[in-house]
DNA sequence: TTAAAAACAACAAACGTTTGCGTAAGAATT
DNA sequence: AATTCTTACGCAAACGTTTGTTGTTTTTAA
């Protein structure tokens, strides 16, 4: 059906060894022949055939990503920046999409295993220490969630440093009051978040209401969900810092829909700086994560250790840590003084 | 290095194509045997290689797509649609943005040829007749574009009803002076929704002003910026259609920045139903296109299709169109009449 | 002119599977 | 007990490549 190396060296009366040499560049054939071999693959349409290339080179020229969801912007530009620095080098993705779910992420490492792809990027479910890839003998990058283990190499962003960068907004503005809507407990990101709000609290010497900690889901309805139960039950709240931008999109949704005015009413700030924070309807004050840098450094960084994979050299695992940035939009108010300092 | 079929043979003292049958579930090989021979691969930790499968059974399950960005929430559900599917069924796929660009889209699909994937799903970065995959003997499923052949099926909403359905209702709300602003100049989509447009109009006997029909980018700006050119220019326009919600949330930018109030000053109405529309900030009339189930269609037809490749039977291109439905909120208003009728 | 060196091409094994065919042993039939 | 039929398993070729080794020719040098 498809043009073979062997249906070349037929078509010139030449062995097919020649063939092989003279496309790949190699030594040990005649300029002469190699140009007629070359145009003859050209005239035939000849298409090496990647799966026996693989096979007998160990080596597939592919990436297996896997990721909790798609639909979040921040995990679509993530993944933007990994598509568009594996294409620059010519390699191609297996994209999957584990739902949050453990079992799911199980088993596309076992088909990526299978498929015998190069190396693995993962933002993986849970980060709990029970592994799915600790004896996974395969380059692999992380999305967050590594701190546990030192045996791969991570990008993630300052999220402690988040944290206290918003907290300590909200309380440069005057807010005090305030309540934190985390993301999945338990998790890094998580953990490190709250641990740099704290931070801010002590560093002002302010006490924070441990009442007021929330968790929530990667989802406008999350926040949602969470904005009403504390503004219907008249929770003593001037401002929310949620864990994430779609969440923080659900407590504005309650706000609008309740006549409360963010920024005057209750402060808001988010986490990642997804593209609709922007919009002048929503206005989002939000801790910016450098999403498509973090894709590219995480292809960047596989790219090499397969390299030295490949070479025999050692691969180290590292940390990568990228800074957030604090946005300013309109959800916040400098000299917000309700309650005046006392 | 990776546990082979030839290893168990060795290590159980038989021959690896018993191994092989054993492992698939052929005949030919006694119960307990076959038992041993799972267990010994079980224990020692097997893989089947699928690269040394492909080969010779000259299948992948692997699938090609291509799509322009997944910035755009369209396709990002769309895609969630087509990942979705094909994991239900096994199959991986590799996933390549070809940002409109119709070179690199050309690029991927050689790849994808030489990578030997079993079929492609596409989103043509250009619906114009040269055609990069009309000599590709590849079962392939196409979003839109394609009524101009014959060869390959695709999938696509009903765009004539859609642009329709958005003509109809702002004129049943009484807007009069209303702007069209299309996608990309030439392509199916943008055609068929113009046509739908301007059939409205016939229908109710009311002529359109040609002059505002405008094009966009599927992107915020681009929807900014032909408002802008629109208001700052005072143009008379009471409403606006933009072909997707994305330019449509431009237009939204726009009005807000100048305390030009939705519906009431300008009724607004996009297209495709992104997350985003819902909020009630946005809350912007559309015309919704079953985006998950796209993506879900396009797949299963694509695998169908496979199916009967691999039968030998023949494959007749379809058209699945799917009908769009108006989303009624809060950029439009019945019953507008600034200017009453006479 | 002849031996050695260099250049090229063919051979063959390997990568890890699947699968048609041959063969031996045991079971069933007469 | 002799014949046929099953059943289980091994052998070997094939899928489309890459690459080390061997063989042949041409070129170079003595």
């Amino acid at each position: 059906m498809n043009v073979t190396i062997k249906d070349i060296a037929r078509e010139l009366g030449i062995c097919y060894s020649s063939v092989s040499r003279a496309l790949n560049g190699k030594p040990g054939v005649s300029e002469e022949t190699r140009k007629k071999i070359s145009e003859t693959a050209e005239r035939m349409g000849y298409r090496p055939n990647e799966l026996a290339r693989g096979l007998v080179n160990r080596v597939s020229k592919t990436i297996g990503v896997i990721i909790p969801e798609i639909l979040n912007p921040l995990f679509n530009e993530i993944t933007t920046g990994i598509l568009e620095t594996a294409n620059k080098n010519k390699y191609d993705v297996f994209l999957c999409i584990s739902n949050w779910d453990r079992k799911k992420e199980a088993e596309y490492l076992q088909t990526f295993l299978e498929k015998r792809v190069d190396g693995v990027i993962i933002k993986s479910a849970d980060d709990s220490p029970a592994d799915n890839f600790d004896n996974l003998r395969l380059p692999l990058i992380g999305f967050e969630n590594s701190s546990a283990r030192d045996n791969f190499s991570f990008v993630e962003v300052d999220n402690v440093k988040g944290g206290y960068l918003a907290a300590k907004h909200l309380l440069d503005c005057g807010y005090r009051k305030i309540a934190f809507i985390g993301g999945k407990k338990n998790s890094f990101s998580h953990n490190d978040r709250y641990r740099g709000f704290l931070k801010a609290f002590e560093e002002k010497h302010i006490s924070f209401n441990r009442s007021l900690t929330f968790t929530g889901e990667f989802n406008i309805d999350s926040g949602y969900k969470v904005a009403k139960e504390m503004f219907s039950h008249n929770y003593d709240v001037d401002a929310v810092f949620a864990c994430n931008d779609v969440t923080a999109l659900g407590v504005l949704k309650y706000l609008d829909q309740n006549n409360l005015k963010p920024a005057e009413d209750v402060g808001v700030v988010g986490f990642d700086d997804i593209s609709y924070s922007d919009l002048p309807m929503v206005d989002l004050t939000t801790i910016r994560q450098p999403k498509y840098l973090i894709g590219k450094i995480m292809m960047e960084t596989l790219l090499e250790d397969i390299k030295k994979k490949e070479t025999g050299s050692d691969i180290i695992s590292r940390k990568i840590v990228l800074e957030p940035e604090l946005i300013e939009r309109g959800t916040t108010k400098r000299n917000f003084l309700k309650v005046p300092p006392r």
